[in-house]
DNA sequence: AGCACGCCGACT
DNA sequence: GTCGGCGTGCTC
């Protein structure tokens, strides 16, 4: 008898020999196997008595240990690392294989003869009026009997919010796992999980592979949230990732959202998901959204519009909180007056950004701060000036206009986690970027302005207006629902923002879904990004080229070779291509083996995004 | 992941 | 000349 054992490593399983005297359950166990000289801890992914693998010395393996993985996690396992064209290594550590190696777990079985409920796999969606309806919903499902649940939520802030509660129902069955633990308390917490101690998981997206033995519900919060998307191999969706892990494991899953993704709402449509509505949330009341156009004035004329001030000056005589909202940081970026040319990082392609405090610029992408370019490096002109708006601009408007102290809250980097700051107590306005509205969810403002919705508009994405869409619906949950939210716009009339502004999901969903399907964009096809990196002199574009050449499939669209800027150093140079196919079959076996084809290149580093999120 | 091998720059 | 930096390749 023969193992494929998989490391958790960027490598396929490899063959090895198993003893005469082998347990009978060896699919999923832990074993100790031999790799370049040294021993490794690996999972038995298949058995087979002939090996594919003919070379000549076969080694054996040298330690059997536990039963970590059911066949239905390997079913998972594998999905994800075919789905996500990642060798299934790459899977199993993000499936939590590391910490279950240190994990001590007496009797080598799992504990069978719990008695298990019948169960039906089922997604459900949930359009939540408010966050407040979207928690109610997943504690419906939970009762004090459920066993075996995972929750998914898309940011730490999230977890925290729920968790208290969930504590309350579960006690120590209730087990939390995300990135900024320590290494010991996620292996405590996987240790919890295996022995059974802890069955009810909550989590950011790679808590969807907690090796819980049995799963009856997999609850997605906020599941429209980009954070779902690893960016790392395998580039795993957790949201999609738990619609495929209920389905295996039988479960019922549970997706909502105050606004949900145009994916899962077609999926509904479709009759994929059950659809589950908010009768039970009648007449949720929402700020009112206000549409305001730019100050038009030329000249000396404040970015933030006269509507808007007015009814900030209005919350200060009544002692209420304002937000002001802009996704971008800094005081502004610097521009040539001459020619229009905009300072940027030269390594990174991305504008510079003007920090007014220091009087210097900065690359937000990459960290180098230098002085103000005193010429354009395009025209060698000396009319270098401050252009368009970042939050330190608003702040300092607002300090001037209105004669008060703000607080300005945006995201820094590698800043550790940052305590809550209780600011809006002591100073009522807050200026940040939208990070600032998330932190502060639960100050509930009098009222917010957003400054920047056109520049989120008009992304060069087909996601644009769905993220937008999504960024209002959040931030007027930040807001009381007496209160109010300025959109500030130079095209007021726009017909997303007409959706927006009366909170109209069906008219923006229809609108949208006959957009994408008239573009053949998701959700009526499906694609698969690959970033080709590789080293100067090889004439890659073309060779590429003339790879997808060779063989036309029907059904299936390539769009590229593009030259990108580089992404990885030492690899200057970098291509893109994109492939759409409405049959996702075709899609993925062409992927497959054009990756397969490219791997095989010589200096060149591919990288495969399934489902990007940015295109 | 780790470990060996190999190809270019600094230095006894 | 060679010591050693890391970039690349291989592991049943």
């Amino acid at each position: 008898m023969y193992a494929d054992v998989a490391f958790p490593i960027k490598l396929p399983p490899l063959t090895y020999k198993l003893p005469v005297v082998a347990p009978p359950d060896m699919e999923g166990r832990i074993v100790k196997a031999p790799l370049m000289g040294k021993s490794r801890y690996g999972l038995i992914v298949a058995v087979t008595d002939n090996p594919d693998f003919k070379g000549k010395d076969i080694k054996a393996v040298q330690d059997i240990r536990y039963h970590f993985v059911s066949g239905n996690g390997i079913k998972f396992l594998k999905w994800i690392s075919d789905y996500y064209l990642a060798p299934i290594g790459i899977a199993l550590k993000s499936g939590f294989f590391e910490e279950a190696v240190k994990s001590e777990v007496s009797g080598q079985y799992p504990a069978v003869g719990e008695k298990i409920k019948e169960k039906k796999y089922e997604t459900f969606l949930f359009h939540a009026p408010s966050i407040h309806a979207e928690h109610a919903q997943l504690k419906e499902f939970l009762n004090s009997d459920v066993r075996g649940v995972i929750i998914l939520a898309p940011e730490i802030n999230e977890i925290e919010r729920i968790a208290p509660d969930l504590k309350k129902i579960f006690g120590e069955r209730l087990c939390v796992i995300h990135s900024k633990l320590t290494k010991a308390k996620r292996t405590d917490a996987v240790k919890k999980i295996i022995s059974g101690e802890s069955d009810i998981v909550i989590g950011t997206r790679s808590a969807v592979f907690a090796p819980l033995k049995n799963i009856s519900l997999i609850a997605v919060l906020g599941e429209h949230s980009p954070s779902y998307k690893a960016e790392e191999s395998p580039g795993y969706n957790a949201r999609d990732a738990a619609v495929m892990r209920g389905f295996i494991e039988k479960a019922c899953v549970l997706l909502s959202s105050v606004s949900p993704s145009i994916e899962s709402v077609y999926n509904a449509k479709i009759g994929k998901y059950t659809t589950l509505n908010a009768d039970s949330h009648p007449e949720t009341k929402r700020p009112r959204i206000k549409i305001v156009g730019e100050n038009r004035t030329k000249g000396k004329a404040s970015t933030i519009a006269g509507e808007v001030l007015k009814e900030a000056k209005n919350t200060i005589s009544k002692k209420g909180k304002f937000l002001f909202l802009i996704n971008r940081k800094g005081y502004s970026l610097i521009r040539c007056e001459d020619c229009g040319h905009t300072v940027q990082c030269k390594k990174c392609g991305i504008p510079l950004v003007f920090y007014k405090a220091k009087n210097a610029v900065r690359c937000n992408y990459c960290g180098l701060e230098k002085n103000i370019p005193e010429s354009c490096e395009e025209c060698k002109g000396f009319a270098m000036k401050p252009a368009g708006t970042g939050t330190e601009k608003i702040k300092e408007e607002v300090e001037e206009l209105l004669g008060t102290k703000t607080l300005l809250l945006e995201k820094e980097r590698s800043l550790s986690p940052s305590p809550l700051p209780l600011a809006p107590d002591i100073l009522p306005f807050v200026v940040g970027t939208t990070y600032a509205a998330k932190k502060l969810r639960d100050e509930k403002f009098d009222a917010a302005a957003l400054f920047n919705i056109d520049q989120t508009l008009s992304q060069p994405d087909f996601r644009a207006y769905e993220r937008t869409f999504q960024q209002v619906t959040q931030i007027a949950g930040t807001i009381n629902p007496d209160g109010s939210l300025f959109l500030q716009t130079w095209n007021p009339k726009n017909r997303i923002l007409r959706f927006i502004k009366n909170y109209d999901f069906h008219g923006f969903y229809d609108y949208e879904l006959s957009q994408r399907k008239m573009l053949d964009y998701p959700p009526f096809s499906k694609i698969v990004l690959f970033n080709i990196s590789y080293k100067k002199g090889i004439n890659l574009s073309d060779d590429v080229r003339n790879m997808i050449e060779a063989e036309e499939i029907k059904g299936l669209e390539v769009l590229g070779p593009v030259e990108i800027p580089p992404i990885l150093k030492s690899y200057p140079r970098c291509i893109q291509i994109l492939l759409k196919s409405k049959d996702s079959r075709i899609l993925h076996s062409y992927a497959r083996r054009l990756l397969d084809k490219l791997e095989k290149i010589k200096d060149v580093k591919i990288n495969a995004d399934v489902d990007p999120l940015k295109v």
